[in-house]
DNA sequence: ACGTAAATTTAAAACGTTTTGAAGTGGAGG
DNA sequence: CCTCCACTTCAAAACGTTTTAAATTTACGT
């Protein structure tokens, strides 16, 4: 617990040198800096964060709100942004700082710890269509980053995936299979991400001349359980001519609609195509499964340098900086996906 | 973002009595406090936490390090555990900082984050048997508590619960049903519950003059895959004799369990019983399996209320303030367990 | 040598709180 | 009327840093 005074002490020079010396200022004399730096990383100094802000109004720790809810499966991806963005953080000496909101009021969390003047900014995960949060921090003047982006409210650092793009190339990439009858099992109503991709799905097969009946394109809470009702819906052949293949939103869906193709006698991939989106979750791996699924990728992992970065440029350049990512998902072609089965491409 | 000198300017007194007067001193005025009081609710007044930190020393912050490893079923425990403290803290105004480790040296983070003098304190959770951190930061005098506690080094506050307790109720019910081949699927080693419960089980099951076969007492991460290999296993009558009872550690070793004994033809609980101990996580509920599992039950979230007053009033009361909390786990007896089958009521 | 500009360093204020030591009231007792 | 004491209140210092404005030193051209 060295200080600025401890530094300046020992080699006669006041806090004002020592400060500047270590924050790097230009009107310091080199042979005085190096003199500091030495005696600073002898002492073993560390600035402290909670004086540092008292005077600069910046505090070096930024927080994350976790909505709790009773579907795990989101909570997995995110303890999975949340390891990765505290290394990110630290990357550049930034802390995290979490809060869990159990309340119904999206917003009571952030007032609390805003109150209270420790944070510099916020990221937020999981934006939703009309979020209030958003409107809440830019109405304050508070420096966030969002993992993902509102369509058509888009005046904030962010980090997205084009989840139109993944709908397309999973279609795209089914038509070229000759697939005609392709059904979608998407994430829940409310979500950016499941209501982009949704309009990517429709927007394409509509190109198509391909329409696809509400039965096909169904809206599901990412449990695997859910996915294999979903699809044993879809595949008995009571809502229609079965699917062909299937779009899945996420991992574990399609794990239930690869039980519901075997419930069902069907083999994956000669009588059903299954392709699904994967955020490479340690715990949820696409290619162990039999057969291995063809899937569009963006690991999870990769949204949390740019989105710390992103939140830490915003702090401190101020508002005039908007850095924006927009990640591309890659196609991965495994086993579960094959040519249409014969006598089926017809469409709906 | 009132301050104490806006209250004083407001009323014309001085930041001390402000300051007084909300913190409850004697000192103050009567008159004088219910002033102070009703200005300060009127501006929304909330004390900087950060400039309290800087003259007291503390923060009103405590740390938590999460230990990240691909086994995400630990983290599950960890999530809901995290909710639960978030909510405790907060009740008395105590804010929670993450912090993820990443790297080998569990001592690391806890450097990082301490040098940078934010903290007040620890919770630590899931303690090894010679645990490190608990020795690096007694050392450097810093206030902790311990979710779980290690025999035979207990001079910290702690909240735990019996696992003796819990190995010694769920054989003592097994043996009342007349069960005499008990298997016990337990935790990974070197965590303190598993060692500690398998320390009970071994012992009371000496103490019946039963002995157990190392092959039917495996220590297990907890997955369902493992539970269900292990159980297999055990059950095929390779190893010897098959159990007549299987104890798990967890609900989802149970759940792997109970596919072993149906792949293996085996009917729960008339030709198996099966019993697991249950730290009542929302997504695994021991209620809705089928059969509905007899279980010691110790909810996991119990352990947050007692845990963050244990921590904050160590933090406020100084070192000689130990308080400490054994819980003891219920047992729940539901539809897995049953009367030992005719014909195997003899030991191994 | 001298004045001036540039380079370097310093003293002091500021951030918002707590806390120490002192000072200002008023009333009771002499 | 004076002293003493209890009761309130206040001014100022402190925490460790950054930053403004001022002061000091150095360098340079004449």
């Amino acid at each position: 617990m060295a200080t600025l005074k401890d530094i300046g002490d020992e080699l006669g020079l006041s806090t004002a040198t020592v400060s500047r010396a270590l924050n790097g200022f230009p009107e310091v004399n080199a042979a005085t800096r190096t003199r500091v730096v030495e005696v600073a990383t002898r002492l073993g100094y560390r600035p402290n964060r909670i004086a540092q802000r008292l005077v600069t109004g910046r505090s070096g720790m930024v927080g994350m709100i976790v909505k709790v809810n009773p579907d795990m499966s989101t909570d997995r991806n995110f303890l999975e942004t949340l390891t990765g963005l505290t290394a990110a953080l630290a990357q550049r000496d930034v802390e995290l700082v979490l809060s869990v909101d159990q309340h119904d009021n999206p917003i009571a969390a952030y007032q609390r710890i805003l109150e209270r003047g420790i944070l510099d900014g916020f990221i937020l995960n999981a934006p939703q269509l009309n979020d209030p949060r958003i409107e809440f921090l830019r109405q304050r003047g508070i420096p966030f980053a969002v993992h993902g982006v509102i369509p058509g409210d888009t005046d904030y650092p962010y980090y997205a995936v084009n989840n139109h793009g993944i709908a397309k190339v999973s279609v795209d990439f089914l038509l070229s299979l000759g697939h005609r009858r392709i059904a979608y099992l998407n994430g829940e109503r409310g979500h950016v991400y499941s209501e982009e991709r949704a309009a990517g799905f429709a927007k394409v097969m509509q190109a198509e001349g391909l329409g696809v009946p509400d039965a096909f394109h169904t809206f599901l809470e990412p449990v695997e359980n859910e996915g294999y009702l979903s699809a044993i819906n879809m595949l008995s052949g009571r809502a229609g001519p079965r699917p062909t293949a299937i779009i899945c939103s996420s991992v574990v869906l399609a794990v239930g609609a690869m039980r519901a193709a075997k419930d069902l006698g069907l083999n994956v991939p000669s009588d059903l195509s299954i392709i699904a989106h994967d955020d490479d979750l340690p715990d949820m791996r696409s290619d162990t499964l039999v057969p291995q699924l063809t899937v569009t990728m963006s690991p999870l992992r990769d949204a949390c340098v740019p989105l710390a970065n992103h939140l830490i440029d915003r702090i401190t350049s101020g508002p005039t900086v908007v850095p924006q990512t927009v990640a591309e998902a890659r196609l991965v072609v495994r086993a579960s996906t094959a040519t249409v089965p014969l006598g089926h491409s017809d469409p709906w």
